[in-house]
DNA sequence: ATCTATGCAAAAGGTTTGCACCCTT
DNA sequence: AAGGGTGCAAACCTTTTGCATAGAT
C-alpha cells in the first residue's frame, strides 16, 4: 500500500457535503445532531473526546449519549478513527470517507498537548510480523510520548 | 534457579527475590497481597487486567482495590508496564526492575488473543521526531492488530 | 407512514478514594 | 510503637442501554 503525502491536511481534506453524501449513501439519516457533530470534527485541531465534542456543540443541540452513538456509527462507516493515549478516554478524528486517515501522534505527558505527525513509518516490519504469526489484515497503532518544549 | 533472559522470556526474567529486594530498597512493605500479586504477574503468559490478576489470586487473598493500588505502586517503581489495546481496560506486565521491558504485541481483534513480540522496531525515527518538535524523553507505544489463524 | 435517531434516565464497567483497622518493619 | 497497607463501601467517570417520543425520508 502507498502512503499518503498530503499529511498536513488530514482533517481539512473532507468537506461537509462529501461527508453527508457518504452518510446518505449508506442510508444513514442526516440529523441536526449529526450535522453539528460533523462540523465540530471537521474543524478540530486534533483528536477529541466524546465529552469535548459535546462541549463544543451549542448547548441543547445534542445529548452526550447521542455523541457516543454517532461516534460508533461514524467509526463503523470508516469516517472516523479512534485513538487511545493511555488515559482511559477514547479520542476521535475525522478523515475523508475514502481515506484511512492513518497517522500518529506525539503526546506531552505533562500537559497532554497533542502534535499531529505527518511521518508514517514504513513497514515491511508489519508484514513480516503478520506472516510470521499467521495473522491477516494486520494494522498498527503507534503513538509517541514525551515532554513538550513548554513543559521542560 | 538462575535464568538467563532470552528474548522469548521477558516475563520470566525476574525472580521473586529480586522483586522483593527492589521493593524493600524503596521502603515498600512486602505484604501478603503484594507477594501474591507478584507471583501471579511473574507466571503470567501476557498482559493481565486488574480483574484477571484478582481472579488469579486465591479467594479472599486480596481486595480488588488493593490490586489497583499495587499496580499503581509497581508502575511508579518501574517494575510493571501498562498497555492499552483500545478496549478501555488497562493491562499490565511485569519485568525485571533494571530493565524497561519495552516490547510490543500482536492482538487478535476477534478473540483478543495476544502474541508477545520479540522484535522491537529500530528507531532513528523516534529521535528525529523528538528533535523536530523539541520534545524530550520521547518513548513510543506500538501495538499490532489483526485476525489470528484460529479466527480467520 | 415508516423506521430510525434522539433525549432522558438508569445501568454497567472500570477505577479511585475515605476511613477505620490490621500488619510489616 | 509507628506508619504504611488493606478491606469495605461508596464515589467517580466513561460508556452503554431501555424506552417512549421526535424527526428524516
Amino acid at each position: 500500500m502507498s502512503d499518503h503525502s498530503h499529511c498536513h491536511d488530514h482533517k481539512h481534506g473532507s468537506d461537509l457535503q462529501d461527508l453527508k453524501r457518504h452518510l446518505r449513501a449508506k442510508s444513514q439519516k442526516i440529523t441536526g445532531p449529526r450535522n453539528a457533530i460533523l462540523n465540530v470534527l471537521k474543524d478540530s485541531q486534533g483528536p477529541m473526546t466524546n465529552k469535548e465534542i459535546h462541549a463544543a456543540l451549542e448547548p441543547g443541540m445534542c445529548d452526550l449519549a447521542t455523541v457516543y452513538r454517532s461516534m460508533h456509527m461514524l467509526m463503523k462507516m470508516g469516517m472516523v478513527t479512534r485513538y487511545d493515549f493511555g488515559d482511559g478516554v477514547a479520542r476521535f478524528e475525522l478523515h475523508a470517507p475514502g481515506e484511512d486517515g492513518h497517522h500518529h501522534h506525539l503526546v506531552c505527558t505533562q500537559c497532554s498537548k497533542i502534535v499531529e505527525l505527518d511521518e508514517c513509518f514504513q513497514n515491511e516490519f508489519e508484514e513480516s510480523i503478520a506472516s510470521k504469526h499467521g495473522f491477516k489484515g494486520v494494522t498498527h497503532k503507534l503513538e509517541f510520548f514525551g515532554t513538550c518544549p513548554d513543559c521542560q
